[in-house]
Parts: C-alpha cells; sequence; structure tokens
DNA sequence: GACGGCGGCTAATGGCATTAGCCACCGTAG
DNA sequence: CTACGGTGGCTAATGCCATTAGCCGCCGTC
C-alpha cells in the first residue's frame, strides 16, 4: 500500500537525475528495485505515468523554491524581488538539470497534473512584475536562459551571470 | 552525384515538418524515397547526420530571417530594430516549429556544424543591442516565448502578442 | 568483354516499451 | 486448517527502431 509505486518514482527520479532523460527506461528502473522490467506495469501504466509523475514533484519542487525566495525577499522593492526571483529559478533548475529538463520539454501533460499547480508553480512571476504580460515574458526570459544555458547553447565563456543581470534590469 | 544525399535530406524534412521530429525514423525517410531504410547507410552516416543537416538548414534559414528584417528596419530606431527582429524571429519558428524545436533542442552539434553559422545567425541580436550580454538576454527571451508557445505551456488564451510586446519594451 | 563500384536488397542483431500468461506466496473466509 | 483469490513477481513474445553484414545487378570504363 505504502510505496511500490513510490519506490518506482523515486528510482525513476534517481536514474534521471544521474544519467539524464534518455537513460530513463522500463530496464534501468527496474535494475534498481531488482526487479525485471515488465514487473513495473503491475503498479504504473507505463513509462509515461512516470515521467508525469517526476514532472508534477518538479514542477511542486520549483514552485516552493520560488514562493520561498520571493517570501525571503518581501520587503526589497519590485527590483530586488525580481532578482531574488530570477536567482532561484535559476539556482533550483540548475541543482537538477535533467529533471528540469524533462519538466520543461514537450507539452505539459495537464490532465494528469495536480489541480492547479501549474499556476501555483508560476504564480511568483506575477507576484514580482504585477502583470500577467510581463510576468509570461520574465518567464520566458527566464526559462530560455536556463535551456540554453542547460544544453550548453552559449558559446563557452559565456559570462552568463553578466547576461542575467542585463535580463532582471531590463524587466525590473 | 548530385544529390541521394540531398534526397535524403529533403524526405527527412517533408517526414519532421508534417509529423513532428518523433516521426524522423529511418524507415519514414526511406518510404519517401521508396527505397529501404538501410539504403539510407550506403549516402549517409546515420540518423544524427540527416537531423545535423536539418539542424544547420534550419539555423541558416533562420539567421536569413533575422537579418533581412533588421536590414529592412534600417532607420527606425532601437526599439523599432528590435520589434522588428522580435517579430521575425517568432514568424519564422512558427513557420516550422518541429524544425525550430529540433534546431533547438539539446546540444548544438558544433563541430558538425559550417564555420560561423551559430554566430552568423545570432549576430541579428547583437546589431539590434549593441551589447553581447543584453543580446544574450535578448535571445533567451525570444527563445523562451517561443519554445513555450510552441509547446503550448501557456494557460490557453493567453494573449501572446502582448507578452511578446512586454519583453520587446523591457528590453527596449 | 571483363571488372569494379554504386546503390539497391534481405537477413540479422540488439535495445526499447509493452502485453500475455504463468505461478508462488499470503492473508482471510469458511 | 484448508481452500481461494488477489498481489506482485516471472518468462516469453511482439513490434518498432537503428544499425550492420553480406549479397547482387547494373553501368560505365578500360
Amino acid at each position: 500500500m505504502t510505496g511500490r509505486v513510490d519506490d518506482i518514482v523515486a528510482a525513476a527520479r534517481t536514474v534521471v537525475e544521474s544519467h539524464g532523460a534518455d537513460a530513463l527506461t522500463m530496464q534501468a528502473v527496474a535494475d534498481q528495485l531488482h526487479i525485471k522490467a515488465p514487473s513495473l506495469y503491475k503498479h504504473v501504466a507505463g513509462k509515461r505515468a512516470i515521467e508525469v509523475e517526476l514532472i508534477a514533484r518538479t514542477l511542486s519542487e520549483m514552485g516552493e523554491a520560488l514562493h520561498a525566495a520571493i517570501a525571503a525577499e518581501g520587503g526589497g522593492g519590485r527590483g530586488a524581488a525580481t532578482a531574488a526571483l530570477l536567482a532561484a529559478y535559476r539556482r533550483q533548475a540548475l541543482a537538477h538539470p535533467h529533471l528540469y529538463r524533462l519538466a520543461t520539454a514537450g507539452p505539459l501533460p495537464r490532465d494528469a497534473l495536480p489541480e492547479g499547480l501549474e499556476d501555483w508553480a508560476g504564480e511568483p512571476f506575477f507576484l514580482v512584475t504585477g502583470d500577467p504580460y510581463r510576468a509570461q515574458a520574465l518567464w520566458s526570459f527566464a526559462h530560455g536562459m536556463v535551456i540554453l544555458e542547460l544544453d550548453r547553447r552559449f558559446p563557452d565563456h559565456s559570462a552568463l551571470d553578466r547576461t542575467w543581470a542585463e535580463g532582471a534590469a531590463a524587466f525590473a
């Protein structure tokens, strides 16, 4: 009752965090649990269901990190709050790069996600900008920066701290 | 001499543009050409080589669109140039969504790309901002917007035109 | 007129997700 | 205490994918 599903998701998370989303294979997950791959289907509907669970948890953790960041920066004004939010976004994403990629690549499985999770996770951007359009724009900047950094799309030796600062200034 | 490789890349492009990168299968490409999948290996090293060629062409076309956009907007000042660049970026990406995703997802195969292509394609962002950090930040915003739009990550009914305008204003 | 290579082909391999069908174990109802 | 059903393993098999090996016909050239 407790946990086979949780065990599976935890094993999947380990696989993804250590070897990337490409390495997330029913085999790999099963190996972690000293089980054969087909046995997993006694507990989960398929690989996609595991991924969805991972996405939900990643979104949730990201939301927590962002809410915490702006809560901690309560009094500093709009510019400071924006900077704090962006810093937290980057830190959280870079702390779990493979999970971040998994959670943000491709369409969201909205039906399968806890009600309200998506809005809640994005809320800090609205709280910091006070405007829905500005919030989306700021989020786009943050996501673009993170994903391009993770994928090493920026030229080597790029001083990304300065680029982040440039963006924060533009939106502050 | 001319063409089998070009035929293959063209077939691959057709597959990707009409059914997405996931549908890019050696089978699917071979079918287009009325040959069997293994025959493709007489001409290309493998699937990845086809993808790389597609990526190079997509980058090149994107570069052309962006350079053309700022050339056409020569005299309008920084803000107008930024707006024109962003509009061209969005238009080009949305015109070939699957190719855009393919070309921007994951690490760039830099070794396999024509020398200088990457810099040239990104140059318009520098021309418009006059600053390398600002250029990277603006590019991140544009890429974030496009990829989130393509992946339908924004809530439905989002007025994305306004979000783009918000970003353009922030960076202008 | 033989010959070599280009560009097809079929067969096979190995990785992957998933399904079907088997069975041991264990707790519970009788 | 025993029979029974469900839970959670297992093996075998399917079908899709990339890729490799090895065969051969055709065509141009010497």
